[in-house]
DNA sequence: CTCAGTGCAAAGGATTTGCATGCCG
DNA sequence: CGGCATGCAAATCCTTTGCACTGAG
């Protein structure tokens, strides 16, 4: 799976005539590792070496080339993660508060219904849908 | 309806010491005409008297006092809308191209199947949730 | 009168960019 | 070798803040 990953990310940047350097590699690594959505700063503590202007910049080309997503909250921070097509589908516990971010997931039959609501207002709009986003806003644990 | 609104407004203020002043009137005014939420340079526009840091001070406040609502998306703007308890619930299209954003709303079964699947996840947690957001992302019919 | 609200201008801070250097292909 | 990637530093630009003034209660 490990490979695969590299080999996708890899893949879809060669696409785009971009080369899978250490420097991004080092970055899918570690967002890989994370079980919720990182901020630069966390992603620089990991990387000790990894200078900010990079972080920006590769984690730039990584969401355009559709291998990161981006996140952002009401936190100073933007968060990334790896795309959904390289993880598993999930949604987001978003804290109103301190803007902190985890995972979770939902059924599958609700996940189908809302792909069927979301076709339906498709069809009502010039808007060409790519995907959803199912976020529980709230307090987290440290912030109650 | 609008009295209403104004009132409500008025004493969500009032209850935090502040006042319901000419230039707040005129944002909550303003957001209540349109459709979407809308950024800080679209309301100047609308509100051409009023600068820029009483829009964005004034704008703070009323999502403090629970007035307003702020959202971010990938675009350079924040947007503001009404909170949702002064209008309809309601859902965005946002353009993943341009972060423009729109309303839409979908089925009350489909809402409270949402907001069941929302109690559970929030049994298993320690996270408080507040209230969901479910949202389109893709491209609008300008970026198409 | 008092003090929150206002408006101007300056500061703040995450993010972006220019440019010289290094390194992969 | 050629050109993309890199890293430092400087610039950008949305947003916040300091401060003196105004106006509502």
């Amino acid at each position: 799976m490990a490979a695969d990953l590299h080999d996708t990310v890899a893949h879809r940047l060669r696409e785009a005539d971009q080369r899978y350097t250490t420097n991004r590699r080092a970055l899918i690594e570690a967002l890989s590792e994370a079980d919720r959505p990182l901020t630069i700063p966390e992603l620089l503590e990991r990387q000790r070496s990894l200078p900010q202007s990079s972080a920006y910049r590769n984690l730039s080309i990584l969401e355009e080339v559709g291998a990161v997503r981006r996140i952002v909250t009401n936190d100073d921070f933007s968060r990334y993660e790896l795309a959904e097509d390289l993880t598993e589908h999930h949604h987001h516990l978003i804290c109103s508060t301190c803007g902190a971010v985890e995972d979770f997931t939902v059924s599958k039959q609700l996940e189908e219904r809302l792909m069927s609501a979301m076709t339906n207002v498709a069809r009502r709009t010039g808007f060409q849908p790519t995907h959803h986003r199912l976020d529980l806003l709230g307090s987290c644990a440290n912030c109650t």
